[in-house]
DNA sequence: GGTTGAACTGAACGCCCGTTCAGATAAGAC
DNA sequence: GTCTTATCTGAACGGGCGTTCAGTTCAACC
């Protein structure tokens, strides 16, 4: 059986998730080495394999868990709204939070694509896809009820989730602006984006 | 003397440079070796130091000329034109215009910060900066006249410059838009977003 | 047609990379 | 107290990295 107390595993495996979610993030993927991870977490590069089989999967799996997660909390943010400008209100707010919460993660997200082999980028992409299906669900909607206008919804949808996605370019943490500054800033510039004048 | 007519130097050198960004692009920074940037021009990887002095130069020297002629045409763009709703139309159509005709070296620009050098980042920055501030100084304009409506200069800045580099994201040569589609597009969902409703 | 020098080769330099693995360590099980 | 095994070390592997440089090539010049 595996050690209940004093296991180092349940310590060592998040905390090594944590420290490349960290450099990849700062300095990008392929200009981290594992030894550069290993000595954040404080063990021995060869330790790390026993977290995960290979680099490419320790950024693979960061990036699916992070897509996964955020796919959820959309979901959630926006369950039981129907109202088009509501919803898009709700989808804007729930990608704020997540840029406040899970910066590095975001980061990733969109930063490390390139740098996935061909099967995981398939994978990624379609988790990516999925959310920006998501968005352009939300401005359809909204085009069909007559509360947007927006001559393409795909190439509206890219161009709000690029401003989104943009926080992590100009935000910090402690900065001069609070998460619902920063939320109801957001939320005005995207209604007015895709609302008739 | 140099030699005139079949003088390498003046053919190798802008070919050094066009795989440079075009590898540099693609792949990221750290993820391009000089031999494969050798191997791309058709030399062995020791010539490519007859034209530059090292590889985070050749990365800087690129990133700082696009700059400067992305504000050059920026400056062109706008010159001769004070209505505020006309100098954002123009600022984001010329932003358009560099993402057809330059794409390796716009995603460069903002991509590939993190892989310079400190000194060679603060020049970089300065320069991104300037850029940024010709379009704040036209939402400031615009606020003072009355015909935009923006909370936050800054942020609504920020969130412009976000929409408009992620063109990078979807965009494609030869795809179902034109690039005066694009632009009619992008100009249209900038000017939204910073009027008055 | 011999001389010059810009342009380039090819091999080498020391270093760091991702990954493997035999062995050390130490905590739980009996 | 002994055994077991999860956890980690430390050294090694082959290979690629950025960069240097002595030597080769060959077009232009006198």
């Amino acid at each position: 059986m595996a050690r209940k107390t004093g296991s180092h595993a349940e310590i060592t495996g998040p905390a090594v998730r944590r420290a490349a979610e960290a450099l990849f993030a700062r300095h990008g993927f392929a200009a981290v080495s594992m030894r550069q991870i290993a000595a954040e977490v404080g063990v021995q590069a060869g330790a790390l394999y026993l977290y995960t089989p290979d680099k490419q999967t320790l950024l693979f799996e960061l990036m699916r868990d992070h897509l996964e997660a955020l796919l959820a909390a959309s979901d959630a943010a926006s369950a039981g709204i129907s109202e088009p400008v509501a919803r898009l209100d709700a989808f804007v707010r729930c990608h704020v939070d997540y840029h406040f919460d899970r910066r590095d993660a975001v980061v990733l997200a969109y930063m490390e694509l390139r740098n996935l082999t061909p099967g995981n980028f398939a994978e990624i992409e379609a988790l990516r896809r999925a959310y920006e299906d998501r968005l352009e669900a939300v401005l359809a909607a909204g085009l069909e009820a007559g509360v947007f206008d927006v001559g393409d919804t795909r190439i509206a949808t890219m161009a709000l989730i690029a401003m989104l996605t943009g926080l992590h370019v100009w935000f910090r943490d402690g900065g001069r602006l609070t998460r619902s500054e920063v939320q109801e800033m957001y939320a005005d510039l995207s209604r007015r984006m895709v609302t008739a004048g």
